[in-house]
Parts: C-alpha cells; structure tokens; sequence
DNA sequence: GTTATACCCGACTAAAATAATCGTATTAAT
DNA sequence: ATTAATACGATTATTTTAGTCGGGTATAAC
C-alpha cells in the first residue's frame, strides 16, 4: 500500500537525466535504454508531459525532449495529480464513492492524515528530486 | 496511487466500534452490517487481528471479538506493517527488487520524502483514530 | 525524393495487487 | 441437539498498474 506508480517515478528519471543534460534534446530510447525502462512506456509518459507543458519535443533526426524552464518550481502533488490523476489515502478524499461514508467512525481522523501527506508533497518542489 | 487498502479501513472502522463497546464481545457480523463491510471479509480481517494480539475472540454464541487493552498505543507504521506488509512509496524502499537501481538517479530524494511519510504514522497512534 | 530517426496517439494485452467469496471445521451457550 | 459464533485455507473476481502494438506524422540528412 501506499506506492507511487512506476509511471511517476521513470517520469522523475527522465526528467532528471533530462535537466543533467541542459538545452540538448534527448530522445526517449537514449532514456530507456540507460535506464532499463520500457520504452514505449517511456515515451508515452514524455508525451504525456508534452501535453502538460512540462517539457518540449523536438522530431526528426536528432529530435527529443528538452526541460521547459520553471518546471522545477512546481509542487509534487501538482506533478502527481497532473500524471496519474486525484491522491488520496481513500476513496472519500478524491472523487470516488464510498458505501461507508454515511455511517463512517473514521472519516475524520483519517482526512487529517491526509492532510499531513498533501502537506508533504506541497512542500516538495519537482526540482527538489531532479536537480 | 498511495492509497490505504480497504482492509485496513475495515478494521479501523471494526475497532473503534468495539473500542465504543467497551468491555463487550462484538460479533463479525454485527460490524459488517453496520457499516456495509462484507461480512467474510472482515472475518478474515479480525481473525487476523486475533493472531496479532490486538483483539481478543470468544467463539460460540454471544461470541464476538473485544479490543485488548494497550492496542491504543501502537502506532500506524507498526499497525499498518503488521496488517500489509511492508510500507514504503517505492521498491527500494522496501524488500522487492529494482532493475533501475543501479543506475536510478531520484533514489536519494525520493528516500527521503519517504521517510517523511513513514515519521507521519509512526507518530500516530491507533488510539488516535479509534477513539 | 528517399531514407532513417524520432515523436504522436489510441487501442490493446498482461500482470499484479486488492477485494471478495466459499466451504468446511471448531467452539460453546442454551 | 441446535444454534450462533469464530477459524482457516482455497478460490475467484475485480481493479489498478504496467507494458505492448500498430499505424501515423514530422524532419534532418543525403
Ligand atoms: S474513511 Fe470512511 S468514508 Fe472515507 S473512504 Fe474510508 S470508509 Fe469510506
Ligand atoms: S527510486 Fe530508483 S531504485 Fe528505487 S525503486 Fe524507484 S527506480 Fe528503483
């Protein structure tokens, strides 16, 4: 319980590797293939972070990916939502349903802690991981 | 991502409806109907809890499960390791195997900001939630 | 203008983790 | 005896996460 998704973290890798080598486009095989991670995974991932804003692409020969500037002052739970959608510890601390809910003993106790764990990763900057 | 499993909702939620019984043996199933909880599920759920010491049972009729004294005092890493296994946001993090590892570049961030997490529910305690 | 390299994108499949169910045995109060 | 409860292992279903495939587009180099 309690895990990041792969997905985020081969995001996190290849930003950073990304942010080592400056203004150079780099491509998503170069990536994957340093990093053992699966390639059209990878790619699909930087697409998706293309979309976002968070880096720019580049095609043809010599093509790849480039950090866009100011990414690294957005927070971790913005990057995260941005990626895999809603966090929450439980289903009635993002969108979902929850047959409990009504007669719930641990609702509120359990949104503190939440709290506490957003707070965390409100205060984590993506640069604070890739630089 | 970083959710708690059901399972663990089940028995907070089982818990401290016994904590507010007191010294009284409650039934499996009168928990589950309560609070829309199946039924074999949470079964399995407290028989697990029995094995950990943290409730006491009492099989036949008028049987039922009742909270040991002290369990208040464990704290959500403990309870939560002891129910799931180990915690941690990634696999390094943990026992299981990572190919990245060798070369993975956010090891060292990333480990840190899940020791932030961990000292959260180490400072927690089940009494926190349940009473 | 052909070729090679790389991004783009949606659909699909596979694997793993989580959630739920079933069947049978045991215990104890009435 | 009967009934209401726990004990426990095996199994199945569901959901989430991870990974793959196929066909397309852009562009640099020759
Ligand atoms: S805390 Fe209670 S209401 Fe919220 S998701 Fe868990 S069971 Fe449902
Ligand atoms: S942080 Fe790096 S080494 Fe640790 S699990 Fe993630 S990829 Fe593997």
């Amino acid at each position: 319980m309690l895990k990041l998704t792969r997905k985020l973290e081969y995001a996190l890798i290849a930003l950073r590797h990304m942010q080592d080598k400056g203004d150079t486009f780099i491509s998503a095989k170069e990536i994957a293939d340093m990093y053992l991670i699966p390639r059209e995974l990878l790619a699909k991932t930087l697409q998706q972070m293309v979309k976002l804003n968070y880096i720019k692409a580049a095609q043809g020969p010599h093509g790849g990916y480039r950090v866009r500037k100011g990414l690294t002052e957005i927070s971790m739970t913005q990057f995260m939502e941005d990626l895999e959608g809603p966090m929450g510890i439980v289903d009635c601390n993002i969108n979902a349903e929850c047959i409990q809910l009504e007669n719930c003993n641990i609702r509120l106790p359990i949104k503190k802690i939440n709290s506490n764990i957003r707070a965390i990763f409100n205060e984590i900057r993506v640069g604070d991981i890739t630089s």
